[in-house]
DNA sequence: GGCGTCATGTAATACGTTACATGATTAC
DNA sequence: GTAATCATGTAACGTATTACATGACGCC
């Protein structure tokens, strides 16, 4: 493979306008970071190498009083993007979640502290699903454009599974009363 | 923090009886890689490190005619996994989604491409479900042990995913015949 | 005899985060 | 004037994958 994925998030980022590696981070950071995250420590050594490569042009941009490097997609650019938007390669799909990891060993845990622990991967979830809501829809046209309902996506996302944990919270509950009815006869 | 979530890993897999590097790793490939993934690249040298560390101990182990080391959980390891499922720190939840950052960047595609993308996703989600419904439950206790409630967890959140595709496609195929007889008149 | 699996391990490489260094400009 | 933000970049570090090397055992 050419290109990260991660290179495909630059790309795309300047696909939808000029812009300097300092944006791309601030839009990553409000956007996609849900999804695929970026740090400067990339960034700014992949512009270059996108440069290099002739997928980007970057120039002096003193447009609004600050010294920095704008950078532009040329033709080839937007071929990669593209190419990449329609490969039919096998996606890259990768979840860490150490909640769901506790849970998987959660079996020497008491009733208490299992509850304890589904309850806090449910806030972790809730949280983020609120920090979505929060998240204003910059432009309101009439088709819903991809950015909103991929926000649309995070957000029913982040929901399944603040639900998913209240009802196995439900499941501990209901099983831990019968438990101790069972024990009182 | 002293531990990688990584290490967590094998010390659970150790917890739930003596086991080799390689075993690990098998179990790992059938059970927690959805939500946490490991290699033998991690596993042998963090094997040896725990057992530095105390938290495990190894010996070798012929009982079944070949040559291997096997571990089992000290008490400090006992300790150390407890500690860690009982700790109120930041759960890490990380997500890598190459169809979701397609999804974001697919303004620039036709209908029909942004359609093959949605499906593909859905195929994706729909084909880990499928796998996952494959994994027999090892043992069928009355009470439901954790690892089986991480399964379940496992394919309802594809499930999750596939259906949000398939409804996201629905949604495509509509507003593009909407948006061919709007062009009609 | 050969293939598949069991079994251990390491080296090269890639990927990614964090922290730091540096400095200009703007808002209060 | 000073704090926040804009802005660029790198070095150190940590994490993880891939590929390779090696070899024994069991089944057909």
């Amino acid at each position: 493979m050419e290109l990260s994925k991660t290179s495909y998030v630059i790309l795309g980022m300047v696909k939808l306008g000029r812009r300097t590696g300092y944006e791309i981070k601030s839009l990553v950071d409000v956007s996609t970071r849900f999804f695929w995250a970026a740090s400067y420590g990339q960034i700014y050594p992949e512009l270059a190498r996108l440069e290099e490569l002739g997928l980007v042009t970057g120039e002096a941009d003193s447009s609004n009083g600050r010294r920095r490097r704008s950078y532009d997609l040329t033709k080839a650019g937007q071929r990669a993007l593209h190419d990449w938007l329609t490969s039919d390669e096998q996606l890259h799909i990768e979840l860490r979640h150490e909640g769901a990891l506790k849970f998987f060993f959660s079996d020497g845990l008491s009733a208490e502290e299992q509850l304890d622990l589904v309850r806090r991967v449910r806030d972790t979830h809730a949280r983020i699903a609120e920090q979505l809501h929060a998240i204003e829809p910059a432009e309101t046209g009439d088709k819903p454009p991809a950015p909103l309902l991929t926000l649309e996506f995070g957000i029913a996302y982040q929901e399944f599974l603040a639900d998913w944990c209240a009802r196995a919270e439900e499941r501990l509950v209901s099983a831990e009363s019968a438990n101790k009815t069972s024990k009182r006869r």
